[in-house]
DNA sequence: CGAAACGTCAACCAAATGGTTGAATAAGAA
DNA sequence: TTCTTATTCAACCATTTGGTTGACGTTTCG
């Protein structure tokens, strides 16, 4: 069930490609300016761009001879919902409730 | 830089981990009661618990013979936080953005 | 004590992952 | 056309992953 949140989590497990993402998050990037900051091959980092496009956590776009890679945040939707599934017993969202459940008891 | 990120997200990458997850929401359980929904060995659930364990999404107690599993949510928190960097992306949160920016200007 | 239940360990296996290098393709620039 | 830049492809390699089976240590029960 739901194997898209599988390479999702996959696509993020990985510290290179959540560097990527954050550096996508400040502009688009062309393949060539993605990898230079990283002590890698393009031809490794082309890899970990696929990885994340088959996420849907970003998309390319060819112009020209230069392939911009693009965020795709919505992608990152489902596994937010996902995990906030589990926020519900941490204490800031049970202090949240507690004040519901006051707000419920001053309409008495 | 953050292994613990690594673990956590390679954690939740597996659909039957997420599973097991979901099943401890509900509450503690024995390591044979999680493994027998699984059509697979008591030792493969072993391990993915172990792996569930390292990553910090649960703990585990020996009380007797029996080993209790218990959810650990904090766990989930720091991968959150890392989510919710690009969540100000999100139309949802751009729109909520918009009505902040909205009652700005009705104070003026 | 002896038997059964609980869980892990060790060895093994196939497939996936993350990296390399070198050749190939495609598009601009000279 | 020729050269250079941009990117991927193909083959290869080592390591990790997700599963199996069978033997093993513990704890409880009869």
């Amino acid at each position: 069930m739901t194997p898209a949140l599988d390479h999702v989590f996959a696509a993020l497990a990985d510290p290179t490609r959540r560097s990527i993402l954050a550096m996508l998050l400040e502009d688009d990037m062309a393949v060539t300016d993605v990898a230079a900051p990283f002590e890698m091959s393009l031809a490794a980092i082309s890899k970990h761009l696929g990885v994340l496009t088959n996420a849907g956590l970003i998309s390319q776009e060819k112009r020209g001879r230069v392939k911009w890679c693009k965020l795709e945040p919505d992608a990152l939707r489902e596994a937010t919902v996902w995990m906030q599934g589990f926020g519900q017993f941490e204490p800031v969202n049970l202090d949240a409730f507690e004040r519901f459940l006051a707000t419920e008891l001053d309409q008495d």
